[in-house]
DNA sequence: AGCACGCCGACT
DNA sequence: GTCGGCGTGCTC
């Protein structure tokens, strides 16, 4: 038999498949998606078995054909339908096929190869040498380094006494666990009639009868009640026998779940629910968008349909952003499914991901609640995707391989015949025009649940602000806002907008900016350690106390930090107790939920916090959300900013009056008549999105266009032109006239680690030979790259195009 | 990617 | 002579 492996190297001139035969030993374990150890080359490396047949699948020679080493897994971590998708993908973003493969798996699956010197023929070694070895005759290449032998060994590599091999491991770190079980014993009842008048250690051996076909913890057998001294005495006397179990760890172990049962639902969200419960028993793969503004209850809709999924004997993924996987949203989760529920996200180690990982291959989870790259997670039958917050510029990933987890739903979607939700109380413009088009199906939930006013939304005219002398960060408006809040005991929300915000050093006396010497950006001031730091390339240096071009001393870093606001709350209102929610207070594991806990618990009155805190929050007392910039973004070079702007103005308005108490929501603006803001006060989305359609239109954007952005860099800004200009006439010849190229032009940032960038964007509607085109440039491009570095990135439907 | 192979200059 | 520098080509 043949195995189609798919090996190890992220490179270009090996990205195709080879063939190697399948030791008839090991033919009962070679299975379609596990790894495999093959040699390559003069090396050994690891693979993807993602094909068996009786037949070579290209027309090599037979005699050129090599066998598979050994297999790396008893169950395969792919399925049939992963390495479908994987070949989809790779053809779809030009991607290798490795690398589609790679970000399917947890990182540590992922192979870790170590070389070696191994002792072939120990006779005629010096001792010196000899002794460098462990016991089984290997020492590791980077040992013999360190001892500077590698020449030396060498050598006794050509006269054979020694051999050179690779040891392919993986990155995973197992868990153990001491457990307890029965000796094996055909003599099981004498034993249990010898300890009749020992209750406690017959309750012991019963308990482990019982249990007899899982491993048991010795954990668990104390918090049963067991005592440590009769296990003891029955592990003396040979009965008993510990030993040491692979465990999963479990990131909610010490966490107590309190069972949740359904909510009953409004009329709006039984009209969705059954809709989208129609497609799921019917196998249906429709796309619904689910409008619904914030506080209508979506979740609860989620809750419902996955438990009717799961009563139907399939399993679900729920899509998350990584920033609103906050542990409330994971414990409604855990709430209603308990140890159904697996969840994936940045903040576990690499073997918890694996851990939950396994759970879902294995069939014990059945519901997924994770970020980004948990749309690949292995069910085997996929009943329902859900995608919270499809809007979320999250969902694509922005370096290679550029996937948009909304797109690998759909096509996982139709491999399985089943719907795909995607939830927002701002939808995508993509997705809303789409669903005007009938693309997707519209369920829509216009009204929060028990019928609460959305909130009032006033902006306030900073400008004005600024007329009548008031420099501060708070407007007399929001200041009168905030000390009613105080003196009442509710609590307030104030939203610093970060995003498109640096906070860079300027001299007041030149101007001068400080820039970084290998990108073409601002430097940004870091307070942890008073230094001045390039976000692209990690280049940093103390912050100056001269300005050095003019060595004035009014040089100081300009925009607010929210250390700095949280300062003035305090200068400004005496009763206040700020919690503070930025990457510098929640970096530490666990900080973002003990935060948000205090808050809960009323421990401070306001919460100042950036992008962060614009989702999931939902408390009770919260009255007053303020909005301290609003306008920061909207004026980034992107084409997408307004929309962005609408999105996070909504969704931070959104956490205030959530209950019985009724929310003010006020919002300081420099642009107080832009659409973008203006739209959000009357909680408006169709406006918003009919006047940003017409930009879109005018624009020559998406939803009317799609687009596919290069990125050409190098060191030497000609080679970069010259090439940006051989790209261009390429693509030109397999465009129509229909589509617009427009560049090459500097990207936004136009150099980052001194390699010079410039983009070309193609727009189009429709472009059969396109993808002809970008394969050729890539692989052209690809041998550029090896020879001189000179790279072209490939980026389709890019979110953001710095 | 990473390794062998081959061709060239430099040094014991 | 032979060691080691890097350009080239191949890996089932």
């Amino acid at each position: 038999m043949i195995a189609n492996v798919v090996v190890d190297i992220p490179s270009k001139n090996v990205d195709k498949i080879f063939d190697y035969k399948i030791p008839p030993d090991i033919e009962e374990i070679v299975k379609v998606g596990v790894r495999v150890e093959v040699p390559f080359g003069s090396r050994k490396i690891q693979g993807f078995v993602i094909n068996i047949s009786e037949q070579l699948s290209s027309d090599i020679d037979m005699s050129k054909v090599k066998s598979i080493i050994r297999v790396k897994d008893f169950k395969p971590e792919l399925t049939p339908e992963l390495i479908k998708l994987s070949e989809w993908m790779a053809n779809f973003h030009l991607v290798k096929r490795i690398s589609a493969l790679e970000i399917m798996l947890p990182s540590a699956v992922k192979a870790k190869y170590q070389k070696i010197y191994q002792v072939n023929d120990p006779e005629n070694l010096p001792a010196h040498i000899l002794n460098r070895f462990n016991k089984e005759g290997i020492l590791t290449f980077d040992q013999a380094q360190q001892s500077e032998i590698v020449t030396d060994l060498e050598g006794y590599v050509k006269s054979g006494q020694l051999v050179k091999d690779t040891i392919v491991g993986q990155q995973l770190t197992k868990k153990y666990a001491t457990c307890i079980r029965i000796m094996p014993t055909d003599r099981l009842d004498e034993i249990i009639e010898s300890l009749h008048k020992k209750e406690k250690q017959l309750d012991i051996l019963n308990y482990l009868i019982e249990h007899r076909n899982e491993d048991v913890l010795l954990k668990t057998l104390k918090e049963e009640g067991f005592s440590n001294s009769s296990i003891n005495t029955l592990v003396k006397n040979q009965v008993l026998e510990k030993y040491n179990s692979v465990v999963a760890r479990d990131p909610y172990e010490n966490r107590i779940f309190e069972k949740e049962h359904n909510k009953s639902l409004t009329n709006d969200q039984q009209h969705a629910f059954t809709q989208i419960n129609e497609a799921v028993q019917g196998n249906e793969s429709t796309t619904f968008l689910l409008h619904g503004v914030t506080g209508s209850g979506k979740t609860e809709i989620y809750l419902q349909t996955i438990e009717n999924v799961l009563e139907k004997g399939e399993q679900a993924i729920i899509l998350v952003p990584e920033i609103a996987l906050t542990p409330q949203m994971v414990n409604r989760f855990k709430a209603r499914f308990g140890d159904e529920v697996a969840v994936l996200h940045s903040g576990l180690s690499k073997g918890e991901k694996y851990d939950e990982w396994q759970k879902i291959r294995d069939g014990k989870a059945s519901v997924s609640v994770g970020a980004r790259s948990s749309i690949f997670a292995p069910f085997e039958k996929l009943g329902l995707i859900i995608i919270d917050e499809e809007h979320e510029s999250t969902y694509k990933q922005e370096d290679y391989p550029r996937y948009h987890a909304r797109e690998i739903a759909i096509w996982r979607s139709e491999y399985h015949q089943c719907p795909v939700v995607l939830g927002s109380a701002t939808p995508s413009l993509e997705t809303f025009a789409r669903a005007e088009k009938n693309v997707y199906q519209y369920l829509e939930l216009p009204e929060r649940v028990n019928k609460q006013k959305m909130p009032e939304i006033e902006l306030i005219d900073m400008r004005e602000e600024l007329k009548e002398g008031n420099r501060s960060m708070f407007s007399e408006q929001l200041k009168q806002a905030i000390q009613e809040r105080i003196d009442k005991n509710e609590q307030v929300v104030l939203f610093l907008n970060r995003r498109g915000h640096s906070s860079f050093v300027l001299c007041r006396d030149c101007g001068h900016v400080p820039q970084c010497p290998n990108c073409d950006i601002s430097l940004t001031y870091h307070k942890t350690h008073d230094d001045l730091k390039c976000h692209y390339c990690g280049y940093s240096e103390p912050m100056p106390q001269l300005c050095p071009s003019c060595e004035s001393e009014h040089i100081r870093q300009m925009g607010v930090g929210t250390q700095q606001v949280e300062e003035q709350i305090y200068s400004t209102f005496e009763q206040a107790k700020v919690i503070r929610m930025d990457v510098d207070t929640t970096s530490r594991k666990g900080a973002h939920e003990k935060l948000l806990t205090a808050f809960g618990e009323q421990e401070a009155n306001i919460l100042l916090g950036t992008q962060m805190i614009a989702k999931g929050l939902d408390f009770e007392n919260i009255t007053l959300v303020g909005v301290l910039n609003a306008d920061t973004m909207l004026n980034l070079p992107d084409f997408r900013s307004s929309e962005k702007t609408f999105q996070l103005l909504t969704q931070v308005a959104g956490r205030a009056g959530r209950h019985k108490k009724k929310g003010e929501v006020m919002i300081q603006t420099y642009n107080p008549e832009h659409y973008a803001i203006l739209d959000v006060t009357k909680n408006d989305y169709l406006s918003f999105y009919q006047k940003e359609m017409k930009f879109r239109q005018i624009g020559k954007y998406p939803p009317y266009y799609y687009l596919v952005n290069l990125t050409i860099s190098h060191f030497d800004k000609t080679k970069v032109l010259k090439a940006a200009k051989h790209a261009h006439d390429i693509l030109i010849q397999h465009v129509s006239s229909k589509s617009f190229i427009l560049g090459p032009s500097p990207s936004p940032l136009s150099r980052i680690n001194n390699q010079h960038r410039f983009q070309i964007l193609i727009k189009f509607k429709s472009e059969p030979d396109l993808l002809t085109a970008l394969q050729y440039l890539d692989d052209y491009y690809h041998e550029q790259y090896v020879k001189d570095k000179l790279s072209l990135e490939i980026d389709i439907n890019p979110q953001m195009m710095m």
